[in-house]
DNA sequence: CGAAGAGTAGTTTTT
DNA sequence: CTACTCTTCG
């Protein structure tokens, strides 16, 4: 009976914070204690019991993989009839989501496009005109700090403070007007832009309250004031919403994220009930043991105490180690010693680092021994040269303003557009304030001398029109239907939008099944007529034109599953797919393989197994930049930064179930040279009691080495 | 205009 | 050590 199994096997914590629905509701959810439990369990109860409406229920994560997997969840608690219309995403998809239906109010055209981090940078570095990586760095995420902190050019000439500073708003005055003229929007305004509409607009405001009736909100601690607007604005007075977060978990600073919105909670909400979930269920004591003491030294605005009934345990091992090199390669012959000795899979070992780069010297090691791994984040699979080669063309067929995707489309492959072209196609652009696209459309022998020229940008503009045509016959143009309301809700793939805009019942139907052959024979067409796969051979030696090419077909198939599976249009999936990472890939099979994965992205999973390594001063905590920032907030602003280091170490020690394998290295290479490392300040910080000297010789470089030797001669 | 070569800089975390 | 950028040559 379905009143039965909601919150039957629930311990009195997590049943209370699925069955309160009073008002708002903050769910201090501790690493294992079951948050994602606890919202998949209160939506199965918000839907079966209490008579909500799947359209108006949202719940909002921050990664992919996590929607997903919460989606999952419910499905299998609730009968799928009750889902139809559910939204369980990202703060960014639903951003996006609302600025497609509200386009106008924010004065873009329907087919506006996305700039990931990637392209933004491409364009600041532009504007900035240097080649200076780090500086180029810095104003990037200054920018995005701002616009997190709704503040728009002129409110940041308000706070910046030296010619630095100066300078970064000076680009952002001009980087915003380059989104602008593009018809683009960056990740940050996914979320900006609909709080700040939300904000202006109080007939906007009314509608969107009547459409999210009761919202969850997970890993609340790293929202930034960005998305608590976005919340609050959602919520209304009303306030039906559970927040579910852990402070102690809050990794995510950098990015503008503040753990004063969990305390700002209670203030803007007096009636706030606080839940507090302290019982672990993933790890033994020993390691909760130890990840208490390190985030003991921190200080907390919500004291937890985590405990388990997991039992002791093995106790946690600390390694030192004379290199990263001998660090992998002892980690290579431990994991496979220790997958034989407890009859384990690879599945259950997680190596887990501080930064991207650690992986390659564990991949080395993991692949000498032939052990099978898969990396999580680190370069996405969006992120590769051809996948963004191809999508450069989708993009611009979606929004021809898009100058990014024009310069890019037009000159790879080769086809006879080259710096000059472009060069001259800039300066008349710049001239008129219109695209490149659109003064390539209308290209004139004033503006390119060379008829060579100009017939490679018409041919060029040519095979854009055609597939712009052919991919927007369902997108854009007007169907044979009676004007409805909000016209992008035809573009909508969410069949239950509120009333008031939504489709007639019966012109939704004419679009259906047809789409799905168009959009596929489109992207053949397209890819046939870019010449792709010749340019790759032409370009690259056989092996790597292979695998490149074998992306390509993925990411093409993978575009047209999802336009038949969620019946988008083309147009949508190209918006889509800025939004996502390797991360939603990663399902396609779950093989058995050792995961590596940063700190960062292991949060949320768990291993029986972990590896964590790297636990030097210098690495975790990373060395901050000391002399960046006022002078007066340095010493606060360092104190910070070893706080989050903290919890990033105090994450990855919750990742682990059964047991924990922590190493160091003497020494590092960086570079071109090596450097001496210490220990981290957190391996005192866990209170271990002194290690028994280590087992098997693995600590005993020589014999490591003579063992890896032996192995590589088979 | 584009391809091949030499030189140079780079390492934090991500939607 | 590698990946990318800038330069030079065809």
């Amino acid at each position: 009976m379905p009143g039965m199994t909601v919150a039957a096997d629930l311990n009195a914590g997590q049943r209370e914070a699925v069955l309160y629905l009073d008002g708002p509701c903050l769910v201090l959810a501790g690493a294992g204690s079951g948050k994602t439990r606890v919202i998949t369990q209160k939506m199965a109860y918000l839907l079966r019991e209490c008579g909500y409406q799947a359209r108006h229920v949202v719940a909002l994560t921050f990664t992919n993989k996590a929607a997903r997997e919460m989606s999952e969840r419910v499905r299998a608690l609730v009968d799928p009839k009750l889902l139809r219309g559910l939204t369980a995403g990202t703060f960014h998809s639903l951003g996006l989501r609302f600025l497609r239906e509200e386009h106008a109010h924010a004065g873009l055209k329907r087919g506006f496009s996305i700039l990931d981090a990637t392209d933004a940078q491409a364009l600041i570095q532009e504007l900035l005109a240097t080649t200076d990586r780090a500086r180029l760095r810095a104003v990037q995420q200054t920018i995005s700090l701002w616009k997190n902190a709704l503040l728009d050019p002129d409110a940041a000439a308000q706070v910046a403070q030296g010619p630095d500073a100066l300078e970064a708003v000076r680009i952002y005055r001009s980087y915003q007007a380059s989104l602008r003229a593009y018809q683009s929007l960056d990740f940050d305004d996914l979320i900006r832009l609909p709080a700040q509409l939300l904000a202006a607009d109080e007939a906007l405001r009314a509608r969107w309250q009547a459409r999210v009736q009761y919202l969850l909100i997970d890993e609340y601690q790293d929202t930034n004031a960005c998305q608590y607007q976005l919340v609050r604005l959602l919520c209304g007075d009303r306030a039906m919403f559970t927040a579910v977060g852990d402070d102690d978990q809050a990794i995510y600073a950098w990015r503008g994220a503040t753990t004063a919105n969990l305390v700002q909670l209670g203030r803007d909400y007096p009636a706030l009930r606080v839940i507090k979930l302290e019982q672990n269920y993933r790890s033994v004591q020993h390691i909760l043991q130890a990840a208490n003491q390190v985030i003991g030294h921190n200080p907390r605005a919500f004291d937890k105490r985590l405990w388990s009934d997991l039992g002791a345990g093995e106790p946690i091992v600390v390694m030192p180690m004379d290199s990263d090199l001998l660090e992998a390669e002892s980690i290579a012959m431990r994991l496979s010693a220790a997958r034989f000795e407890r009859q384990a899979q690879w599945k259950d070992f997680a190596v887990l680092y501080r930064g991207n780069h650690q992986a390659r010297v564990v991949e080395q090691a993991l692949r000498t021994l032939r052990i099978p791994y898969t990396v999580s984040g680190g370069q996405s699979f969006f992120d590769k040269a051809e996948i963004r080669d191809v999508l450069a063309w989708l993009r611009l067929i979606a929004n021809e303003d898009e100058d990014p995707a024009f310069i890019r489309a037009a000159t790879t492959p080769r086809r006879g557009i080259g710096q000059g072209t472009l060069q001259a196609l800039g300066v008349q652009a710049a001239r008129q304030g219109a695209s490149l696209f659109s003064v390539a459309s209308t290209v004139t022998e004033a503006i390119l001398p060379a008829a060579r020229q100009r017939q490679a940008v018409q041919d060029f503009v040519h095979l854009i029109a055609h597939f712009r045509a052919r991919a927007s016959r369902r997108a854009g143009a007007p169907l044979p239907l009676p004007r409805v309301p909000v016209q992008a809700d035809l573009l909508s793939s969410d069949p239950d939008a509120p009333d008031g805009c939504r489709l007639p019942a019966s012109g939704a139907a004419p679009i259906d099944g047809q789409g799905i052959d168009d959009a596929a024979r489109v992207l053949d067409d397209l890819l046939a007529a870019m010449n792709y796969e010749h340019h790759l051979h032409d370009t690259l030696d056989e092996r790597q034109a292979q695998s490149r090419w074998g992306n390509v077909l993925e990411l093409i198939e993978w575009l047209k599953r999802k336009a038949g599976e969620d019946d988008m249009t083309l147009l949508e999936l190209v918006q889509h797919v800025a939004l996502v990472t390797l991360l939603e890939r990663a399902d396609d099979a779950e093989p058995d393989a050792v995961k590596l994965s940063t700190l960062h992205a292991s949060k949320g999973l768990e291993y029986p197994h972990v590896y964590l390594i790297g636990v030097e001063e210098g690495l975790l905590p990373h060395r901050g930049a000391e002399d960046d920032g006022p002078p007066e907030a340095v010493v606060t602003a360092q104190a910070r930064r070893i706080e989050e280091e903290r919890r990033l170490m105090y994450v990855g020690i919750t990742r682990a179930q059964r047991t924990l394998r922590i190493s160091w290295c003497r020494k590092r290479r960086r570079g071109r040279e090596d450097i001496a490392c210490e220990p981290s300040r957190f391996i005192a910080e866990m209170g271990l009691p002194a290690q028994a000297p280590a087992v098997s010789g693995e600590s005993d470089p020589d014999r490591t080495l003579g063992r890896l030797k032996a192995l590589l001669r088979r």
